[in-house]
DNA sequence: TTTAATGT
C-alpha cells in the first residue's frame, strides 16, 4: 500500500527525468528513491528522486531524447536552492513563488558560447508572456506590469541565453520576471552587475549564477520592523524590495571561486561599482530562505567574494 | 552594448 503510494508519488514528481524508467522497471524504484544512479538501456544515468515538474518535458519522453545530454542536471550541477514549484526551461531553471507572482530562484549555466554573438538570435524580435503552465490564480500578466511604472526585470537575463532564438525567447516568459525600477537600476546598475557576470566567463570555465528577489525588513518611525513592499495590478505582482546573486565560477584547474551581491531595488548612482554591493553568501541565505550551491565541497572552494577561505 | 517603457 504504501510502496503503491510512493510510486504514484514519484510517478507525479519525476516527471521528464526518471518517468521513462519507471513504467519499464518499477520493481527498482527504491534504488531510484535512494538517489543511486540506475542503468537504463545499458547506459548509467543519474536519478534524481523528487524532483517536480519539467514542464517542457513530458512524462512520456524517453530520458535519452532529451538532446543527448541532461541540461537540467549541468545547470543544477551544485544543488537546488530549494525544490518548490521547480520549472526547467531550455537554458534556466527556476522556482515559482506562486503567492509574489515572482521566482524564488533562477538558476543559469554559463560559458563563452553561451555569450558569443549570434547574428541568428534577435532580442528585439522577443515578447513578455505569461506562462501558460502556472495556475491562472497564480499567473502574472503583462497588463500587471503596464503602467506601473516598473520594469519586466529579467531573472535569467536574455544576454546569457543566446545560443538559439528559442533559448532567449523562453527567458521572456513572466515566470522569469520580476518588477524592478527601470531607471539607474535595471537599466544601469542592475544592468552592469548582469555584464560582471557575462565578463567571468573569460576566466572561469563555466559559471553558475543563481538571481532572485529578496523582500528585507526595514525599521519603521515606531522603532520596530517590518517587511513592506508594494503589489503591482490586478494580480498583486510584488515588488521586491532588494535583489540577489550568488555566483560561482569553475576554473579550468576545477577549483571554485564564490561571489554573492545584494542590490536595493532603487536608482543607483551611475559610479557605484559593483563591488560595493557584496555580501557574505550566508547573508543572502538567511535572507532568501534558501541555501545556495550547498553540493559544492568546501575544499574545492578557493576565494569568496575575491578573499581566500 | 544591453536594458526596457512609452508614444506615435
Amino acid at each position: 500500500m504504501i510502496r503503491n503510494r510512493l510510486l504514484h508519488l514519484a510517478q507525479l514528481s519525476a516527471i521528464g527525468l526518471t518517468g521513462y524508467y519507471f513504467g519499464q522497471n518499477k520493481d527498482k524504484l527504491c534504488d531510484v528513491l535512494s538517489g543511486d544512479s540506475v542503468v537504463v538501456d545499458g547506459k548509467r544515468i543519474k536519478s534524481m528522486p523528487g524532483l517536480p515538474v519539467f514542464g517542457t518535458v513530458s512524462a512520456a519522453t524517453p530520458y535519452m531524447e532529451m538532446g543527448g545530454k541532461d541540461r537540467v542536471s549541468q545547470i543544477m550541477k551544485y544543488g537546488f536552492p530549494s525544490l518548490d514549484n521547480v520549472r526547467s526551461y531550455d537554458d534556466f531553471v527556476l522556482s515559482y513563488d506562486r503567492r509574489n507572482k515572482v521566482p524564488n530562484w533562477v538558476f543559469e549555466h554559463i560559458t563563452k558560447d553561451h555569450i558569443a554573438k549570434n547574428d541568428q538570435v534577435d532580442r528585439s524580435k522577443c515578447d513578455f508572456k505569461p506562462d501558460e503552465s502556472i495556475h491562472p490564480f497564480f499567473r502574472s500578466q503583462n497588463t500587471d506590469y503596464k503602467g506601473s511604472g516598473f520594469d519586466r526585470g529579467h531573472m535569467a537575463a536574455a544576454g546569457n541565453h543566446r545560443l538559439t532564438q528559442k533559448h532567449v525567447e523562453q527567458t521572456f516568459f513572466l515566470t522569469n520576471m520580476a518588477p524592478q525600477v527601470g531607471e539607474g537600476f535595471n537599466r544601469h546598475a542592475w544592468n552592469t552587475l548582469e555584464k560582471h557576470v557575462r565578463k567571468l566567463t573569460k576566466v572561469y570555465n563555466n559559471v553558475y549564477c543563481c538571481t532572485g528577489p529578496l523582500y528585507l525588513p526595514r525599521r519603521e518611525a515606531d522603532g520596530k520592523s517590518y517587511v513592506r513592499y508594494q503589489v503591482i495590478g490586478a494580480n498583486t505582482v510584488a515588488v521586491p524590495t532588494h535583489f540577489y546573486k550568488v555566483v560561482v565560477g569553475e576554473a579550468p584547474d576545477g577549483t571554485l571561486d564564490m561571489e554573492a551581491y545584494v542590490m536595493p531595488n532603487q536608482k543607483i548612482p551611475d559610479e557605484t561599482p559593483v563591488s560595493s554591493f557584496m555580501v557574505p553568501p550566508e547573508t543572502v541565505e538567511r535572507a532568501a530562505g534558501l541555501l545556495f550551491f550547498d553540493k559544492v565541497h568546501r575544499s574545492k572552494l578557493n576565494r569568496i567574494n575575491g578573499k581566500k577561505v
